[in-house]
RNA sequence: GGGUGAUUAGCUCAGUGGUAGAGCGCUUCGUUCACAUCGAAGAUGUCAGCGGUUCAAAUCCGUUAUCACCCA
């Protein structure tokens, strides 16, 4: 057998992931010893259209590596895979395809033909990312993958899982727990999909926008005086207005406003508080009169400290008006345009009128319909366009005065321009659609969430679940403490269908609203909605009655019910036709995926899972959530430790966009480098609370790195390490090997350490100066003049050993090229990702032999660093004159001749006066001549010890400062001040040896 | 506006009170059979500024500046 040159990642990874596939490797409890504990890890589900980018790459590594950790450990061990079924964006993809192909559309097709297409595609193309995590060489139990819709009604044969089951069962049970309701409130909604969205779909970006300013004027012609004042209570403006000015970044609005909001210590318009004002929009003869009240929200600072309040299109207006009574008037359809249904304008604006008046109840005015009906069907903003341009012409704007010069005439020509501050506003988009998002009041169902928050606050705050890295408690706290209702439901078809039918309220009255005219019944399936529904409409009024479910929507005001002969009534019953949000899925991920509502043994062994490894990004998406749901179904936290990661940025910190083409493909690196390196190199970023900055040049070093560690295992392998080495510990005599030894155990120790700790960049850059600094560029040269001798055997048995160490422990980090090097140097009884994790520790230093190598390797430094600085010829042998040594000193020399020859290219030692033509070395406890013969630079050679010299003298200096500081003996660790003596008394000798050596240079 | 974090070598970053490190890059040298995807040697720092606590501060506290992210 022999090695190539480098590892071959590309044909490598392909056949050793196939092996560990073919050996259920990864399966759950691999490996485990009996009775061992239990360690689980679920993995962040990805989305199902997605495909693998940088940050899966830097997620899935690390769970892997504590995975593999923990597996080689004999842990029972199952890292859950599974993707979730992400219903805007599948829908989305899906209806797409159709489009391409020229299919139908989902409302012609319907929705049951529609969600069949959709598991078509989803067993077609939904894999993608699981086979690229595979690349990555994640090990997930692949025989568990999960699905967030499996199980639901038309899932293929395959999908059979259990997920439906869990999620219907959890909104059932916090239905009836009063934990879900159904309301109308104001909701984030995506005019693009016509769907609700939950406010973390929502990305509020920075755009550049206008603000408009408008007049409002006073009712009835009504004027008062405008005054306003400096910091001082200067007055700087005082003017007679016969309106109220306002700003506006969103004038189309304006035709649904219910007041105008002042501040209450605003003294610019107390005189007008409560008095009524116009909005300056719509057909003159029914221009409507809106209040002019105080409230806390708007800034007086800002802007003219006049908001107007549009309460069903803002959520700060909602906030003002639900405080004072105000209307709140809808002015568009799902789309986002201007609506066309309800009432004529001219009726609305008499009943709004009416009701600003106080001439009648607001109650419902869902079929007021304030759009006048030039401008119905319009989208929002062609309609914000006729807005600004109506109410500019009637001279309602806020202007100024236009001065401009008339070239030809040099005439000053002087014009009233509309006030417009083109300024950067906030806006929303959703984060799927990217479309703005619309304040929108609608039916909806939503998890009343500050029922449910508080186990979750207190797991964390009692440290029953810890987050890692500490700093993201905060946010977790501070999202929970004030959390608000979670909008769950969504008006989409793929996805879990809320169970909850509706049939007809006997209990009505011709006053009541629409929505109360409904009866609701939330059961799990059609039987126990049908016994529910039995139950509720058995009447003792000699009717017999039977159920029927419709898919129909029927009319609101007689629905439900058909009278089928005398004495014989049909109930109909209709399901609430939308869908849950697929996070309410995704936050039964841990206990959904083991099998619950089954009480089966997964769930009793892997739950409550140990760790979470996962991004910033979805603390509030998804770690908080899980925390309520899991709490509020099993009383149980879903996990113990929650580790976030930070984000992947490109080389210059840059977040990572397809729009700025700074996107880095892992699989892209991946074919370059190989996995191992891509995956070390992740790790060995992966600081803290950092965030990486990833460019392919780190890769490169850690491929090299690779590189690195196969060829001195070919070296070795070349030497006969393998052939010759028997199984176990050995138990070498020689200090070099001794050495190493305790080397590799530091390592051991300060690895386990630093995974202890989720300290991944400690952990992988521990791994690379153990392997590189120590083993390859000293033990391996070391150990090259042991092979001839005495200690050859013990030399070929440690380096088997050591190497093997070195692999066992990258394994998690660099599962490929290990498992490579595993089955390439033994007859193994098993695989690499079975092997038995090491437990030994400080019993393996020596504390001599550390002394005795750190002595050779310093003198062998010092020796090679007179050498380049002195221009000695790379391949010249020098004599190596013993000036003086103490014991300990030939002690050292005596047992590691042969090494300290080798590297430092000279002869073997002999005692002797230093003299003309020689180089000083000083190593601790001894002094070294080297003849160079009678070329010497002598003054190279003085240059170069004064500048030695400075040196320790400077450092001796700063350490004896302190050593005479009386407060510095009184207050210090006694320890700290017996090393500070022992590194002065070492600089000392060091320099004494270095001034001898400098004296001796002038006296020749 | 509020919150959080960052600021250390040319670059990317480690460094939780004892006098500063790594990788990459750079300079010089090197075909001795593990590796040129390598080796040897070398240069490079007001640890953002200011103030404080301490025997001792990159590290703790305050403050300023700049940058980034999150939330309004």
């Amino acid at each position: 057998m022999s090695m190539d040159k480098t590892f071959d990642a590309a044909s490598a990874e392909a056949r050793i992931a196939a092996a560990w596939e073919a050996a259920d490797a990864f399966a759950a409890g691999a490996n485990a010893k009996p009775g061992a504990p239990a360690f689980s890890v679920v993995i962040p589900p990805p989305n199902v259209t997605g495909s693998l980018h940088i940050g899966h790459a830097l997620n899935n590594t690390l769970q892997d590596i504590l995975v593999r950790w923990h597996r080689m450990q004999g842990h029972n061990t199952l890292w859950q895979p599974g993707q979730d079924h992400a219903g805007i964006a599948t829908q989305m993809v899906v209806e797409r395809r159709m489009a391409e192909r020229r299919e139908p559309g989902r409302r012609e097709i319907g929705r049951e033909a529609f969600l069949q297409k959709v598991w078509a595609w989803k067993q077609e193309s939904g894999g993608t990312i699981m086979g690229q995590l595979k690349r990555l060489g994640a090990s997930l139990d692949w025989s568990r993958n999960a699905f967030t819709m499996s199980g639901a009604p038309g899932a293929p044969v395959g999908e059979d899982g259990n997920f439906h089951d869990a999620v219907i069962r959890v909104f059932v049970d916090m239905y009836h727990k009063g934990l879900i309701y159904r309301g109308k409130r104001l909701v984030n909604w995506d005019p693009h999909f016509e769907t609700a969205i939950s406010d973390l779909e929502v990305e509020n970006r920075e755009v550049p926008g206008h603000m408009w300013h408008f007049k409002y004027p006073l009712a009835g012609g009504e004027t008062y005086e405008y005054v306003e004042r400096d910091a001082d209570g200067n007055v700087t403006l005082r003017e007679t207005r016969d309106y109220i000015s306002i700003a506006t970044t969103r004038p189309e609005t304006m035709l649904g406003d219910g007041a105008v909001a002042v501040h209450p210590d605003d003294a610019r318009y107390a005189p007008i508080v409560g008095k009524l004002c116009e909005i300056p929009v719509g057909p003159k003869e029914h221009r409507r009169l809106i209040p002019i009240i105080t409230d806390e929200y708007p800034d007086p600072a800002f802007g003219s400290g006049a908001v107007k309040i549009t309460g069903a299109h803002d959520f700060n207006d909602y906030a003002v008006a639900q405080r004072n009574g105000i209307p709140l008037y809808a002015l568009m359809d799902t789309k986002g345009a201007m609506r066309s249904d309800g009432l004529s304008y001219e009726e609305s604006a008499t009943l709004a009128g009416q009701i600003a008046r106080g001439e009648r109840e607001a109650g419902d005015v869902s079929q007021i319909n304030l759009v006048p009906e030039d401008l119905r069907g319009l989208d929002r903003y062609e309609a914000r366009e006729r807005v600004v341009a109506d109410i500019t012409a009637e001279r309602l704007a806020v202007t100024y005065l236009h001065k401009s010069i008339d070239k030809e005439t040099g005439a000053e020509h002087l014009e009233l321009r509309p006030l417009v501050d083109a300024k950067p506003i906030m806006q929303p988009f959703g984060d799927r659609s990217g479309v703005v998002i619309e304040p929108m009041l609608t039916d909806q169902w939503f998890v009343d969430t500050p029922k449910i928050v508080q186990p979750a606050i207190d797991a964390v705050r009692d440290g029953r679940t810890r987050i890692m890295p500490e700093q993201h408690e905060k946010v977790y706290f501070h999202w929970l403490e004030n959390i608000e209702p979670w909008t769950i439901s969504r008006q989409l078809w793929w996805g879990h269908q809320i169970p909850v039918w509706y049939g007809p309220n006997f209990e009505f009255s011709d006053e009541m609203p629409d929505e109360d005219l409904v009866k609701e019944f939330c059961a799990a399936n059609r039987t126990d909605v049908e016994e529910l529904a039995l139950n509720y409409y058995s009447r003792s009024d000699g009717i017999e009655r039977r159920v029927e479910f419709s898919d129909e929507l029927p009319n609101r005001r007689a629905f439900g019910l058909r009278n089928d002969a005398p004495g014989k009534q049909t109930i109909i019953l209709y399901r609430d036709p939308d869908v849950l949000d697929t996070w309410f899925s995704s936050g039964l991920w841990p206990i959904g995926t083991l099998g619950w509502p089954e009480d089966t043994p997964e769930l009793r062994r892997y739950f409550p899972t140990d760790t979470l490894v996962t991004g910033f990004d979805i603390i509030f998406f998804w770690v908080a959530r899980m925390m309520m749901m899991q709490l509020a179904v099993v009383d149980e936290v879903p996990f113990r430790n929650v580790y976030v990661h930070g984000l992947v940025r490109d080389e210059k910190g840059a977040k990572m966009s397809k729009s700025k083409g700074n996107v880095i493909d892992p699989l892209d690196l991946i074919d370059q480098f190989g996995a191992d390196p891509l995956r070390f190199t992740l790790t060995s970023m992966a600081a803290m609370g950092r965030d990486p900055k990833l460019g392919p040049k780190h890769v490169e070093a850690n491929r090299n790195f690779v590189t690195k560690i196969w060829n001195a295992t070919r070296f070795a392998e070349m030497n006969g390490v393998f052939a010759a080495a028997s199984a176990g510990q050995p138990q070498p005599a020689h200090t070099v090997n001794r050495w190493i030894m305790g080397e590799t155990a530091r390592a051991r120790l300060a690895l386990d350490e630093a995974l202890a700790a989720y300290r991944f960049n400690d952990a992988a850059q521990g791994m690379y100066a153990f392997v590189w600094g120590k083993l390859c560029d000293w033990y391996v040269e070391f150990a090259k003049p042991l092979f001839d001798g005495e200690h050859a055997d013990e030399t070929r048995a440690t380096m088997a050993w050591v190497i093997e160490q070195a692999i066992t422990m990258l394994h998690p980090i660099m599962p490929f090229v290990t498992e490579e090097i595993w089955a390439l140097t033994g007859n193994r009884a098993k695989m690499l990702v079975h092997g038995d994790w090491p437990a030994y520790g400080a019993e393996l230093i020596d504390e001599a032999a550390d002394r005795q190598m750190n002595w050779v390797i310093g003198l062998i430094e010092g020796v090679r660093s007179a050498r380049a600085q002195m221009g000695v010829p790379a391949a010249a042998k020098l004599d190596l004159i013993v000036a003086q040594a103490d014991d300990a000193a030939r002690a050292a020399l005596a047992a590691n001749g042969p090494l300290v020859e080798r590297l430092a290219r000279v002869n073997p030692a002999r005692d002797g006066e230093a003299g003309r033509g020689m180089i000083a070395v000083a190593a601790p406890g001894a002094s070294f001549a080297l003849p160079i013969g009678d070329v010497i630079d002598a003054a190279a050679e003085t240059a170069r010890l004064e500048k030695a010299l400075a040196k320790t003298e400077k450092d001796a200096a700063g350490l004896r400062g302190r050593l005479s500081n009386p407060k510095f003996a009184q207050n210090a660790d006694p320890e700290v001040i017996e090393e500070t003596r022992a590194k002065l008394a070492e600089l000392d000798e060091d320099a004494a040896r270095t001034k001898g050596a400098l004296e001796q240079l002038r006296s020749l």
